[in-house]
DNA sequence: GTCTATAACAGGATAGAC
DNA sequence: GTCTATCCTGTTATAGAC
């Protein structure tokens, strides 16, 4: 148990790997035990084996995947940047994510509406929930100041949030309603980290 | 075929109903046609009599689903509308949208992601592919002579549509992460109408 | 740990009576 | 048109040999 973790690592890390590449395209519902066998290079027996269930395998690849695309904002938003820098750097990290990570956003919603209200979300954040309050003040602070023009925080990180994901989980759409191939969606995502950015500061700066 | 059409009406119309709430909540997957039935109150061999399988079911909703989803705003892309009013008018009828159809995007946006670049549209838009072109002119122009900052069009319109459509999207984790209930939820949206609009003219107005 | 074979079951689809 | 009963395929899960 603690001499064959090499071997385990192995086979272990290649059938997460391919359950979390069959989930996040297929969803739960979707996938298929035998494509993630497929994918590992093993068979499904394995699968149970190592992981009892379907739902138990499914668990695992969705909290991970639950966790890159949440709270790994907490410290952005903990942190002690300035306003107009934060919300740089989250733009640009979360569309970084993203386009490396294209499904995430889509699957994790989606999952996430099937469980809702329920308890999941504290093993999610085990206490360290984002820390989105913190940066509510700065910007009340912020408005206050005069900083910025008068908005609810709220609203200006659901714009900011927006913006930054929603074009990835409506790909499609993008791509057919504005002719695009996926060599230029990626461009057209590289630029929007500037865009995005300019569009809010414009929108706020007095 | 004619004479009967009242019974089959009433009867067809259940199943639809219950079948676009089943669909729109659990998605083709998830979907179980003794759940579409019971919801109907009917058996599952009335379902295939009248559909003859899951398949065809299911597509009758979502090209429903879809086309009210999207190309409704061909219209109002192509309307000659001034651009701040087309901005205005936009946010409210989509969000009047979602309000009333609140799982309908991520329904959408999720099955249409597994057809992907398919003939699918084709069949969505049959002709009238919405008339986004005419509102990209519009954007240009209006950079041109100066009324607005510059920005190209496609950023402006996902800007738009992004801040319109994914807080129904994220539905679950704003309610979570801002600790928000139903009725709190459907204020906030409400709020959104005009906020959004204001975010966007103070953006983009010089 | 890994495999093959098979059990156990869920869920979509059909037959046939009414 | 509507129902009950049943079939049948695909999929998860387990048994047991190696």
């Amino acid at each position: 148990m603690v001499e064959n973790k090499n071997k385990d690592q192995n086979t272990e890390q290649k059938i997460l790997e391919a359950a979390k590449a069959v989930f996040l395209e297929r969803g739960l519902d979707g996938a298929r035990m035998q494509d993630i066998a497929d994918k590992a290079g093993i068979n499904k027996a394995l699968l149970h084996y190592y992981f009892r269930s379907k739902d138990k395998l499914f668990d695992v690849i969705f909290l991970e995947a639950a966790a890159r695309f949440l709270p790994q904002l907490g410290e952005l938003f903990g942190s002690d940047l300035p306003l107009f820098e934060k919300i740089e750097k989250f733009v640009h990290t979360y569309i970084d994510l993203l386009q490396e990570n294209p499904h995430l956003p889509l699957f994790v919603l989606n999952e996430m509406q099937k469980v809702d209200g329920k308890a999941f979300f504290e093993k999610l954040w085990k206490g360290k929930k984002p820390a989105v309050h913190i940066l509510a003040k700065q910007i009340d602070q912020a408005v206050k100041e005069g900083l910025i023009r008068p908005i609810r925080p709220v609203h200006l990180l659901l714009n900011i949030v927006s913006m930054s994901i929603f074009p990835f989980v409506a790909r499609p759409i993008v791509k057919m309603g504005w002719g695009v191939d996926d060599t230029q969606f990626r461009g057209l995502m590289e630029e929007r980290k500037k865009v995005v950015v300019q569009f809010v500061l414009d929108s706020i700066r007095k």
